[in-house]
DNA sequence: CCAAAAGTGTTACGGCTACACCCATGT
DNA sequence: ACATGGGTGTAGCCGTAACACTTTTGG
């Protein structure tokens, strides 16, 4: 039977976040560097304790607010606990991580400490730091797929160019503007605003603008083998 | 700055898990009745504290081994961190919940207090479980479609119609056999052990006996819209 | 008129559902 | 023979990838 009294163990918690945007064509995540040990100087993700009235989410939200100046979050997710006993020096401390994301037109003011660093060349990293990007930007790959995430990547409007960018930038690998463009629109995530923009000095077609239908992530391809049977509705 | 020694909260920490197995052709929950308060004679998850010398993949199969008995886990994967500041009345609580899954040739032996319930039918639950259960059960259908995990639901061999029944427990519709082998076959999950079952009294032909291939969950479709160029190897 | 950039039309293909049909057994 | 349950063949559909082609601009 519960014998709690024995051993009631209690631990510190904090919240980290990948914070990712795409920058520079790149897929870059935000990262403050340390100035004491343990880890002195090496590169850690934002975040902190968790407070007694507020929930992983909430924290997470006033962490980032407060350290890093970033108001621009569009999407935020629960990763993953990470609770191994040595996963930090010193007291016991259990992690819950989130993906944060920042559309690509938000250029947030840095502190002194904190940079910008591509995901797939980061430098040293604090702890197990370097585990939670990696699930954030294996999350963020997935969710490009089956999903309206690109929202939180995206500025408010931009050509099918733009956006081929930044999902190609995200994926690691490059995307045809063409099917992209299909894609979301058959899906409907994809509505034109009826603008275009100037052609550059070298010419070509103006292109058409396109704004995301829905903020806020939702699932839009069941990708369900095994679906329930069709609805005769013929 | 991080003035931690201002305030710097310890808090319990708890491992919950949705232990989910197919029943009766339903899938079913295993919850146990509290005998006190609060909360008393609701149902409640499995699971307990966190110890210090363990991570939360440890705790929930050690709390799972010790207080019910249930040494089949076939699988066994976080959902997510449950944190709202008043989720459990007293001090503050953090849990960890947790998704497991019995084959169905297993019946644990369960404490007096202890027993199955359909997902579908849940009696007065405690605390948050009941959104535990819910997300468990989200979960397990999504994985159902796009990965092996079949394999935790399912004995060492079966039939397919047996397997039919299983997937259609689970998913809460009537899942066709015949497709239902061909995806599996065609994806290499199933593979036939040459033997065959008795038909019952009734007659009929008798079935052949598959496997899972692997156990131990993958991804098995990529079901990646929006996938990275083909190799061109032709 | 040509180059550049954007966008459309069309074909091919893979993977799934649906359903008709064939197979093997008990009574 | 026939009922019962298991398994296969096949056609059609849906959504995407690939790529040729058309459109619209600047020089």
């Amino acid at each position: 039977m519960p014998d709690a009294t024995t051993e009631a163990p209690l631990l510190g918690h904090e919240v980290l976040a990948a914070v990712l945007q795409v920058r520079a064509g790149s897929l870059q995540v935000l990262l403050w560097q340390r100035a004491r040990e343990p880890h002195m100087h090496r590169w850690s993700l934002p975040g902190g304790r968790l407070r007694l009235d507020e929930d992983v989410e909430h924290s997470i939200r006033r962490q980032l607010k407060e350290k890093v100046d970033v108001r621009q979050l569009a999407h935020v997710e629960q990763l993953a606990v990470f609770s191994a006993p040595d996963r930090v020096p010193g007291p016991r401390m259990v992690a819950s991580a989130f993906l944060g994301l920042v559309p690509s037109d938000n250029d947030p003011e840095l502190p002194e400490d904190t940079r910008w660093h591509p995901v797939g060349d980061l430098p040293e990293t604090a702890f197990d730091h370097q585990a939670i990007v990696r699930r954030a930007r294996d999350r963020l790959r997935s969710k490009l797929s089956y999903t309206n995430i690109g929202f939180a990547l995206a500025p408010p409007t931009f050509t099918v160019s733009a956006l081929r960018e930044l999902y190609s930038a995200a994926l690691g690998y490059r995307v045809s503007a063409t099917n992209l463009q299909r894609v979301l629109s058959r899906r409907g995530l994809l509505e034109p605003t009826g603008d275009t923009t100037r052609p550059g000095r070298s010419g070509g077609r103006p292109a058409a603008l396109f704004r995301f239908a829905d903020r806020g992530m939702q699932v839009t391809d069941p990708f369900a083998v095994l679906r329930p049977p069709a609805a005769k509705s013929r």
